[in-house]
DNA sequence: CGCGTCCTTGACACATATCAAGCCAAGTGG
DNA sequence: CCACTTGGCTTGATATGTGTCAAGGACGCG
């Protein structure tokens, strides 16, 4: 049994900032749970069971076409919260891209708490009104950017969202694995697995980047990609 | 000076379920505001010195590239909530689509009462979930559909969001009367003018449509329409 | 070593962008 | 009332970027 005291995400998931009692509450209706990569914690169109915060690991949120293409509508990594409170439906899937884990609540429990905590419910709003901005800026790379600029785009969002342990402070790596394979990054930026990899090749080949295994980037040139993500 | 309770939108907007002294401590930091199309009350980068609601007209968020192309990320409607609370820098401009009427309060005193009023927090907390929702809905289309399945999934939007008078209840409209001209919708869907254009009058020659005027569309076959948004 | 999975590369097709003209409706001024 | 202008829309010809289909290569794992 997990306690919220020794949580690694304690000052940074949306539990910050509770005091011991609030949070003594909240561990009562939560459990850590372990994801292999691939599994699924919702499922667009179901009723959504749980909520939960990523502790480790990295978890899509997906929807799919009528005819089995997917998008990728957000990532989530370690403190990012998962899930749709107050309302029965899930609008999108959650799975788990590499292995995860995950600190799970019952939603109705979880909503019925947030009712009575606007402290918690304030975390939430601030943490839905950032999730919002993001998902936007992304609409722009989906709506109006080439191949090209998506790549860059994608390859410095990372460079911030992939530092060093997950750890923010030390600013953005020029040097990071992705989490990813060829397909899921095709599935983020709306494009085919075949584009995505031309992409690579070539700005390898003008040595904006070098790619020291399938799932390492190293930065050469951050200007020139600055410029490509226009 | 207009009062809250005599406001159109007074049951529908984030007001909704506000006591009566609530409600004069809102009315006091508000104040109406006419806008005429084309005119912006937020701009993209820079400070948000105000949030508002619609109460009457289209308003729409837009960012730009740095080549001017520019997306439109977020539609707003009669009693719809424009703004980004509790965040000092605007992430998207937004600009009045037709003439239209807001109720324009200042960010800081907003922010201040919503700290202040959980029951308006929630408010704001369900509407930016749903906000979410629909954006997210939007990325799936950028990404993953054609253009066609673009008009089609757009027309079928409108149909729902353009009931005659604002009034949601009536259900979806066969016929109505668009508020944007076709480069806002190219802009809306990640197309070009032409494109629009050109998916509009196959589908007039296919008789999924009828084009009665630049602006006015009526649903032909909605169930083509439908199969086409996949 | 052999098998499977993921990735890369090539040839080609096709949807959509781009460039360019012309059309239509509404407004303006003679 | 009729030319003339204007802005938004449509249509056509062509270019091009990205998707599609197909084959081959690299790496990891039993």
């Amino acid at each position: 049994m997990s306690s919220c005291d020794q949580c690694v995400v304690r000052n940074r998931a949306i539990c910050a900032g509770l005091d011991s009692e609030e949070l003594q509450a909240l561990n009562r209706i939560s459990h850590h749970q372990k994801m292999r990569a691939g599994e699924s914690l919702l499922w667009e169109g179901e009723n959504t069971l749980v909520v939960a915060n990523v502790i480790e690991g990295v978890v899509k949120l997906t929807v799919s076409n009528a005819d089995g293409r997917e998008q990728i509508v957000g990532l989530m990594f370690s403190s990012d919260f998962i899930g749709r409170p107050f309302g029965a439906e899930s609008p999108f899937n959650a799975t788990a891209v590499t292995d995860a884990q995950v600190c799970v609540f019952h939603r109705s429990s979880f909503d019925r708490f947030a009712a009575e905590h606007p402290n918690l419910q304030q975390k939430l709003l601030f943490r839905t009104l950032d999730e919002l901005d993001r998902t936007r800026r992304w609409m722009l790379l989906l709506g109006r950017k080439s191949a090209e600029g998506k790549m860059a785009s994608f390859l410095l969002e990372m460079t911030e969202r992939l530092a060093p342990n997950g750890c923010i402070s030390f600013g953005p790596a020029d040097k990071f694995e992705l989490p990813f394979g060829r397909q899921q990054i095709a599935d983020i930026l709306g494009l085919t697995i075949e584009t995505v990899s031309r992409q690579l090749t070539r700005m390898r080949d003008d040595g904006l980047i070098d790619l020291p295994s399938r799932r390492e980037i190293q930065i050469l040139n951050r200007n020139a990609l600055e410029d490509m993500a226009a």
